[in-house]
DNA sequence: GGCATTGACACGCATCACGTGACACACTAA
DNA sequence: TTAGTGTGTCACGTGATGCGTGTCAATGCC
């Protein structure tokens, strides 16, 4: 194998994924933010709540962890700090994945997989 | 560059995902379901419910596209079919992204991109 | 003292995933 | 014909959640 392929960059990364969720609850991107974007472009929270056009109690609770980043957070987070929307959203998509699956493990466990058709 | 890095390998996915996002709206997990997942696995929407454990409701809103899947219901189906919950989450996003663009564009061009600290 | 920042709380609002129950319609097999 | 299954849709309720507005007390800085 010289080359990977679309298909063979999607395993790795899904690999990659999966392996991080098992092990401890994957970063918080309201930790992202107050560890390091925040400090680095000098921000105080009211300056990025005004900068978002979002309540500062939106920006606080996120920065606290206490409320999920939505896809349009993620699209006024990826418009300001000129990164991408899914950037963003893959550090949210991990929480809930581990979220959701320390919530519901033991039904889940009850599914029986289908054989290949 | 001989072989790809993590990182690089996230910049590939991303800038595929981003690409796929901005022109039309965006293929919704419940129509891979309907169309692929259970022609191939010979199931019917009845039978998917029983399946996951979930009501029939859920399985048919979610067909029908009315709903949005939910990280469980990721976690479900990727037990069920053997596949990662990152597959469906992954569709799911771009939708929810396509939507989330859709709302709020106007009110994210009025964010003043920062300039790299 | 005056000002900005922050963390926390209380409301209220709108959205949404999910379950239960029910109804009507279609198709198939005993 | 009757019974069973699958499907689509409706109503209703519940809990969770993102977001805004308003308020308050504590802190730090000029």
């Amino acid at each position: 194998m010289t080359l990977l392929s679309a298909t063979t960059i999607n395993q790795v990364r899904t690999m990659s994924i999966e392996n991080t969720g098992i092990k401890r609850r994957p970063t918080h991107p309201g930790e992202m933010l107050r560890e390091d974007f925040l400090p680095d472009y000098h921000l105080t929270i009211a300056d990025l709540a005004r900068h978002l056009s979002v309540s500062r109690q939106s920006v606080n609770e996120l920065l606290k962890e206490r409320r999920a980043l939505s896809p349009a957070m993620a699209l006024r987070l990826s418009r300001l700090f000129g990164n991408s929307p899914e950037f963003w959203l893959n550090a949210q998509r991990a929480v809930d994945l581990w979220n959701a699956a320390q919530a519901i493990e033991k039904k889940v466990n009850r599914i029986y997989p289908l054989t290949a058709a």
